[in-house]
DNA sequence: TAAATGTGATTGAGCGCTCGCTCAATTACC
DNA sequence: GGTAATTGAGCGAGCGCTCAATCACATTTA
């Protein structure tokens, strides 16, 4: 998987050409998003990223400051790619008879395909200085934050019962989650449930909670 | 907080005295639970768990054999507290009018009192070897299976509709899920809700879904 | 046109320090 | 006098990061 870059201007770098910052801050990405699944961040060592990157050790501190410089540039590049994900399957969810349900399909599936990369941030945002932990964590609300609005779109279109806002949020925040479960247990899960049924039964769940009007 | 200790026996030690090697041991879990809660495991050094515990660094090493055991026996602590205190909240649910709602509402109480214990787990699990990061994984799943025994008592004594076992066992993940949520989620969740109000919601939307008949 | 100059990109040996862990020596206790 | 418990200086390996040197290439100069 390839990465894309997302707004990675705040981290300072020695080299002028922009483009090649880019260039080669995609190549130290991917290179890190791999070594990083595979070891973790703290067994995985610089010179393994820079080395797995196709460039030196010198050169990969020309693009970054620090180890956890990178492993920001990981998070964002993650959540980047889940986000962009994510709007993608729920624009081709309006055209559908049963919004909420293929919104819900669509992001589990994301789940799904990105269930490393999803533990892989749990497991390393605490690494982060305290700023980018920040964004990273308001990076994964956004993701909250879109069904939040696809909620308010189908109950304003009063296509589901109408709630309390604070149970609108609450329910935004259980199908985010009730997704990354599929992430943080899969490895028991699977043993009994297929992605698919898992999406099945916890459609069910959810769908007969906020049920149409 | 103080631990329990739990079944230690498999950590290897060249201490002959049974009584001091749980006592040293509690000392040790002690101190290297506070000491990685207030700075991860990486960051923390069996210097600092050495003189935290009151021992020497010489000594921490006849108790254990790398920090990665400590680890161990952190997490091995933190779930036999979690599970006892699940246990307990269960037992006093037992004798209620509604059962379900005072167990969730147990349970999301320890998850809101050990919330940077469960956190902890989830993110250094990753450091520890494959075999005892089984056991710990195997470990939450029997807190997880204390809720799917709960949800069979109460669809055998006709309290609440009978479903399908692979959406009993989903559902008690859920509520395992659930609670877990206010841990991860407590810096954005606690500006909007109470635990109380958490829970409240919550329950609502469980509740709801698995009514009673 | 060829040489000189300048600038930005790249290299990797090596510095400095930390940290997990050991073990010879000492103490406590029976 | 013997066994078990305890100490802490020190070993050795690893790792994040630096920097003097080199390379690539565009621009200027003769």
């Amino acid at each position: 998987m390839s990465f894309k870059a997302a707004k990675t201007r705040e981290i300072p770098t020695q080299i002028k050409n922009k483009a090649l910052v880019t260039r080669r801050r995609r190549q130290i990405v991917d290179a890190a998003v791999e070594l990083f699944l595979q070891n973790g961040f703290h067994k995985t060592t610089t010179r393994q990223i820079a080395r797995a990157a196709g460039i030196s050790i010198g050169l990969l501190y020309e693009y970054v400051a620090t180890k956890e410089d990178i492993l920001y540039l990981v998070c964002d590049a993650i959540h980047a790619e889940m986000n962009s994900a994510v709007r993608e399957a729920l624009a081709r969810t309006e055209k559908n008879a049963h919004p909420l349900a293929v919104a819900i399909r669509e992001y589990f599936l994301v789940c799904h395909r990105m269930s490393d990369h999803i533990v892989l941030i749990y497991q390393e945002i605490h690494s982060l200085p305290a700023n980018w932990r920040k964004v990273v964590r308001e990076n994964e609300m956004k993701i909250t934050g879109l069904f939040a609005q696809v909620l308010e779109t189908l109950i304003r279109d009063g296509k589901l019962s109408d709630m309390e806002e604070s149970a609108l949020d609450l329910a935004a925040h259980n199908i985010s989650v009730l997704g990354q479960m599929w992430a943080f247990r899969r490895w028991l899960l699977s043993r009994y449930y297929t992605i698919e049924e898992y999406i099945e039964i916890q459609t069910e769940f959810i769908l007969d909670r906020y049920k149409e009007v």
